[in-house]
RNA sequence: GAGCCGCUAGCUCAGCAGGUAGAGCACCUGACUUUUAAUCAGGUGGUCGUGGGUUCGACUCCCGCGCGGCUCACCA
């Protein structure tokens, strides 16, 4: 099959027709043809000569002895041609029947009409082939459903399901919208070190790498928080970044190895403005994407109109989980109720707050379906969020929850150095023993010793608010080219 | 990493109590100058993911491996 078409690529070049030619000037976008003439009628073109010379795929194909309909896409739109052998040069109708196919990419000129069924179509005056493909189109009706083929022919993908054309366009515009947002509230647009000798600012496993010419082992960033922190040390009050991050853990429909972060952190701010800030953020950005407050989200409906529900981490186990309050009032308690549920992972030292976080990750998180922020997390578990100066045992901390999963996760920063290096030594000793490169970031304590005016930062999953905008069910549906193992 | 499921023509899918593979689209040939999954007639195309085993005979049954999907775990 593939023969025929490289057959038909040699004959063009035995004709002298190259099959890659580049010498067609496109005149327009077959957008903007349609957005100028779509609305013209029979008449207007018959009384009217439009000319029209555009380039696009080839899509489709309906051919008759010696007229045939063709369809062709470019980046903005379709339109359909159609060709007769009367009244052209016969070398242009020749090539069009005998050398080219669905798939193939080519300029054409001619004028509009409307047909009798009243579609706007091009009639050819003259055709050019601007690249012969040498592969077949998926099928036109079924398309490319393979998901594997899907991820690692992405192009195939985009040619054959417009609908996928639509999600990445929606993912274009969310990051936009993020940035026009925080840049109409002042904030600075950074860019901080991908690859870091210490990488912190969360606690998954990093992924590891080596820079040749300074021998150093080097690991790809797990978040860019103490960076941008460093930043607003430095004077820069409001910054934000919006990159990739690094996590060397599974993956799953919500996880992805590489993954699109924005964080933003505001000097002179706590985290309860903060959190009325990312609630206007998110409820206008679902307004923008989507046209609407409400959406849907598999089964779910989903409403962005502000405010969002604001509860404490505490009092959310006993108005959603469902506990009473005697019931999660200390260690032993909780860790029997887990053990019940048979809870992998704890441990009778864990303490009340990381505890409670657990129990709130099984009973509650799943049933946060609207947007809502779950608030005063127990010190354990924030290892570079503010204490709560009325309750010491929580921090100044939020997280955003929609359909069941994190979305958000923000707070007031800890700014108290020595409080910090408490704090990261305890972490380290954490991650040593379990076998993860830890060190102390002492740079990142001298930064603090400098100086952090108060501040509040939050960090947003993009890759995640793209799939809820878009009705995702995998996050590998809004990543262009999520990791695939190689083939062999 | 574990469990379950899948892998057949370029694409979408059938098939099988184990007897040597089929349809539609695409492609090729012919007919057809306004089609909308165009239509009609004929045709080409497959180491049935991979390696073993059982069997006279394996796409089909059994085991290993690869890749993918879903669920779970680590994580966001």
């Amino acid at each position: 099959m593939e023969n025929n078409r490289l057959d038909k690529l040699n004959k063009l070049k035995e004709k002298g027709i190259n099959p890659f030619s580049n010498d067609f000037e496109k005149k327009e976008n077959i957008k903007n043809i349609i957005e100028k003439f779509g609305g013209k009628d029979k008449d207007f073109f018959e009384n009217n000569r439009v000319e029209a010379e555009t380039a696009g795929r080839i899509i489709i194909i309906r051919s008759f002895g010696k007229a045939a309909f063709f369809r062709i896409r470019d980046g903005f739109g379709e339109i359909q041609c159609y060709i007769q052998k009367d009244g052209i040069p016969e070398q242009d109708f020749e090539l069009f029947k005998e050398y080219m196919d669905a798939g193939d990419i080519c300029g054409v000129k001619g004028h509009l009409f409307r047909t009798k069924t009243d579609e706007l179509t091009i009639k050819v005056e003259s055709i050019h082939i601007l690249t012969k493909s040498l592969l077949s189109l998926p099928e036109k009706w079924h398309g490319l459903k393979d998901i594997e083929a899907r991820f690692r022919k992405r192009y195939v993908d985009l040619i054959a399901n417009q609908e996928v054309r639509e999600i990445f366009k929606k993912r274009a515009e969310t990051i936009r919208f993020f940035r026009s947002f925080l840049d109409a509230n002042d904030f600075l647009e950074v860019e901080t070190p991908m690859m870091q000798a210490n990488p912190g600012g969360a606690t998954a496993r990093p992924f590891k790498t080596h820079h040749n010419a300074l021998n150093l082992e080097l690991y790809m960033r797990i978040a860019p928080e103490l960076y941008l922190k460093r930043l607003v040390v430095g004077g820069f009050d409001r910054v934000y970044e919006i990159g990739r991050n690094f996590r060397n853990e599974g993956i799953s429909v919500r996880h992805n190895p590489e993954f699109t972060m924005l964080e933003f952190y505001t000097a002179y701010s706590e985290n309860t403005s903060l959190m009325e800030f990312v609630e206007k953020m998110m409820s206008e950005l679902a307004l923008k994407i989507c046209g609407n407050y409400e959406i849907e989200y598999g089964t779910e409906k989903l409403n962005f109109k502000p405010p969002f529900k604001k509860i404490k981490l505490k009092d959310s186990l006993i108005e959603i989980g469902g506990f009473k309050t005697e019931e999660i009032d200390d260690a032993e308690k909780v860790f029997d109720i887990l053990t019940k549920r048979n809870t992998p992972g704890i441990s009778k030292t864990d303490s009340l707050g990381e505890l409670l976080t657990i129990l709130f990750d099984e009973t509650v998180e799943p049933k946060l379906i609207n947007p809502t922020f779950i608030t005063d997390y127990p010190v354990e578990s924030s290892p570079l969020a503010r204490r709560n100066d009325k309750d010491v045992s929580v921090t100044e901390r939020f997280e955003l929850f929609i359909a069941g999963r994190e979305i958000g996760n923000g707070f007031s920063e800890l700014n108290d150095p020595l409080d910090q290096e408490e704090r990261f030594k305890m972490q380290v000793e954490t991650k040593i023993k379990e076998g993860l490169p830890a060190e102390m970031d002492d740079d990142y304590i001298e930064a603090l010793k400098q100086g952090l005016p108060p501040t509040a930062g939050c960090g947003i999953g993009i890759d995640r608010v793209v799939m809820l905008l878009t009705n995702s069910h995998s996050i590998r549906d809004v990543i262009l080219f999520p990791l695939l193992k190689p083939v062999k």
